[in-house]
DNA sequence: ACATTAAGTTTCGACTCGAAACTAATTTTG
DNA sequence: CAAAATTAGTTTCGAGTCGAAACTTAATGT
């Protein structure tokens, strides 16, 4: 069993990469928790940028979420847009500054130095690995997969840059498809 | 370029387990930074069980980690003890109750389930995968090892079941090197 | 012996986090 | 169709996290 050498592993990395996130928030004041709802918010789709996506996908409880919500607001990072259909509903929009801020710091400096020093082909391997870690995480516990349509169920493909999603029945065009969406399913 | 694809996954792997952590350490009203500071002092040496050597393993200021292990005193699962040579220095030693709080609870149930519905083969791949890129992290940022005195350059084998630390010029037996030390470095 | 360095604690202020009470909008149901 | 239930989100409270800085105590260096 193999079970706490991979534990071991993933736990360590993952300390590591809390750390790089800490020194790349850092320098803008921004908590390694602000800079990744920023994250979420900057790869989710329009179903998915509200804050109870963000409470499902931290797994943390509503209250949390909106007050990490409103520091990212304060920051001027993000910017709350109320649904035109159902008013209950806030979306969530990064503005340009928060944009810039992801792309400068996500993934952290520090994650991407170790991963440029990798072959391509260890790179392809520890992809697979992961995916499939992450695919058996999901699946034992019943958890949401919070995928890209691309790896959907509910995605139809209608042409090459049309789709169709048969669970909120909304055409999706082809960069629409490579974003976040909180109703994902894995296929089969 | 793997990269974003390889964070997107390390990243979602440690929410998850994140929210195991909170998940198993919520039954005893421990957050996840205090589960991880247990999990760390059930594993570590003799040389590697004080407030500091936790400051440098998670990344953060000694004040912090001051607060951690006052808290985890006060619900009794570890205990501080003055070092005989070194009256500055504290070492926290783990106690029964503590002991059995990290049996159970790392690494956590969800994550267990996942790893026992992937075949050996698959583990093996997994082990394999997050080492390379432990070590590469490591490496390429410069960072500390933090790994066992199996894996250690200053680990001298004696014979079956004794050791020698070749940094603290002490003897070792073999549960010894089996635990984290902080003055680890790779081989090479 | 005096200055410096190291381990650890304390205090402060901003933030995290869960729980629970709350508002407002939508949906369900009788 | 009106009352009840549900859902999205906010606010408040109390305990904990976290970094920075001031502080104590003990060891080391010159």
């Amino acid at each position: 069993m193999k079970t706490k050498n991979i534990y071991n592993y993933i736990e360590r990395i993952a300390e590591l990469l809390k750390v790089s996130a800490r020194q790349a928030g850092s320098e803008h004041g921004l908590q390694p928790v602000q800079l990744e709802v920023l994250g979420y918010l900057s790869v989710c789709n329009q179903f998915s940028d509200t804050p109870m996506a963000v409470t499902r996908y931290l797994g943390q409880t509503k209250g949390t979420v909106s007050q990490t919500i409103k520091v990212l607001e304060r920051k001027g990072l993000v910017l709350k847009e109320s649904d035109i259909n159902d008013r209950r509903i806030t979306h969530i929009k990064v503005t340009e500054q928060g944009s810039k801020l992801f792309q400068d710091n996500i993934p952290p400096k520090m994650f991407v130095n170790a991963c440029q020093d990798l072959s391509y082909i260890q790179q392809k391997e520890i992809e697979a690995s992961l995916k499939l870690l992450l695919m058996s995480f999901i699946k034992s516990n019943n958890m949401k997969s919070f995928g890209t349509c691309n790896s959907c169920r509910y995605n139809e493909k209608i042409s090459d840059d049309s789709f169709y999603c048969k669970l909120v029945k909304v055409p999706l065009t082809l960069s629409d498809i490579a974003l976040i969406c909180i109703e994902h399913e894995n296929i089969g």
